[in-house]
DNA sequence: CTGCATCCAGCTGGATACTG
DNA sequence: CAGTATCCAGCTGGATGCAG
């Protein structure tokens, strides 16, 4: 009698690699820059600093939640920082850090690889559909 | 009497702006890019033409499902392609395209960022988790 | 061997209401 | 102005069973 059935088997591994898996640098970062207002965001404030509600405002679709939360997820890995004046009314800044900037050179290497292939991308979509009709 | 009321126009108004986002090409490559399994898949598939259960074990932890749906994804993108071997049992190869390997180039730029500063990250971390306990 | 169809638990993120 | 807290609808993706 084994000690584990087969799923139980499976489980383990799918759990081991999970977690090899979340300690992969590249996995990181993509998680970083896949969330849909990242890029938007870093891509904002790439002109200089910028308040809460300029953000909102330049990145018309966002929600409070999203902008708040990106933000605090940017500023706890050090790619933003932020600085309040304690005026009446409260004004935040928000600005890119060295290391937010070390990044922006990738940003636009991905806008550059997107703007140079996706139409490649869309006839290929096109013809596959077409096949697969 | 409005024709409109606010709730309506913000709807109207992140409606425009996710239709206008969705057509970003860097949107597109990101969100293929960003998928759990895509980069996974195309760094196995580099080394050479890969047959699906050698994918299935190369990758750990994907589930079946998983792996198919990624790699239709990237053969409809025209990322990779399908070779079917209609033996018994049957075999199917897959093999990255020109145009996937064109890509790799970007994955590896992520790779290096990620080895470069994931560090730095980690560390921004600890001192924001440490300063805001 | 290589898939497809279905079910469903868990997470994501928008809407809303409230605060210093 | 710049958030925080809560609720919940919709999507994601793993598990399972079946098929050519």
């Amino acid at each position: 009698m084994a000690t584990q059935t087969a799923a139980e088997q499976r489980e383990e591994a799918r759990k081991a690699f999970d977690a090899y898996f979340s300690q992969c640098p590249s996995r990181k970062l993509l998680d970083r820059l896949s969330d849909k207002w990242v890029t938007l965001v870093l891509t904002a404030l790439q002109a200089g600093p910028c308040r809460y509600s300029d953000l909102a405002r330049r990145i018309a679709g966002v929600s409070q939640k999203m902008l708040t939360q990106t933000l605090r997820v940017l500023e706890r890995d050090g790619l933003v920082s932020r600085t309040l004046t304690p005026s009446v009314p409260v004004r935040v800044d928000y600005e890119l850090t060295p290391l937010g900037e070390s990044l922006m050179p990738l940003v636009a290497a991905i806008k550059s690889w997107a703007e140079a292939h996706i139409e490649d991308v869309e006839r290929a979509r096109e013809h596959y559909d077409a096949v697969n009709a």
